[in-house]
DNA sequence: AACTATACTTAGCAATACTAAATACATAGT
DNA sequence: ACTATGTATTTAGTATTGCTAAGTATAGTT
């Protein structure tokens, strides 16, 4: 199978799902990566350059802050992004918006 | 809700639900938007800008075939799409690679 | 010193649903 | 006859977003 489906299926809830993670607790790029690669059963396997400018657009829209971490015993410095009550009421509207979605995708492909 | 991420999750099932509809029977395009947005309830309504493209990119990857149809008694002339072998086995793994995904998907959602 | 793992950044590409407009014909209403 | 409406197809151009690919930097291991 052409990876490009799976590409165009990601797109849209990608960013849901992200959100979804940074609900429980603020965490750090890497962090989010590895995450979503273990919860998703390996189909979630995100490079950097599809998950940082996710973050970025995240901050723009004032749906998550970030701050970097002061490195104590000589960590790497990292930047932990956590949610803004917009971003957890706009992560509600939009698992709404793909229960519905994918209620009527399996409507039409249960015919 | 921001129209922009209803866009994006369609990107991917649409040929895929398109593919189911035509496997029933051949169909035109016209039909096959006022179709989708019957069963749909309403949440695939498709412009024709975004139909006819994705009916020429099935045409073209040998997954579906067309004819103008000869019209009878003043009938419009149109042009009905018929899915091809190759396009059957197609929509059954794209319904595979929906399921696998939706399923990953709502698993991160149930957390 | 070289290598690996961690961690973040960024430039440019590809795919696809969209807007918007054009064309064409049949039929119904005035 | 003229206009509007519904059907039906075509196509030019835009926006979004996940991708590839490369780069920067630090810490720990060999």
């Amino acid at each position: 199978m052409n990876p490009k489906y799976e590409q165009q299926m990601k797109k849209g809830v990608l960013e849901m799902l992200i959100l979804k993670l940074l609900e429980k607790e603020e965490k750090y790029g890497y962090q989010l990566i590895s995450e979503l690669k273990q919860l998703s059963g390996g189909m979630f396997v995100l490079k950097e350059g599809t998950l940082y400018p996710i973050l970025y657009r995240l901050e723009d829209e004032g749906l998550a802050v970030s701050k970097w971490s002061v490195p104590r015993d000589k960590e790497v410095s990292r930047k932990y992004y956590k949610i803004t009550e917009k971003g957890t009421a706009f992560q509600k509207e939009l698992q709404t918006l793909w229960n519905t979605f994918s209620g009527h995708v399996n409507t039409i492909l249960e015919e």
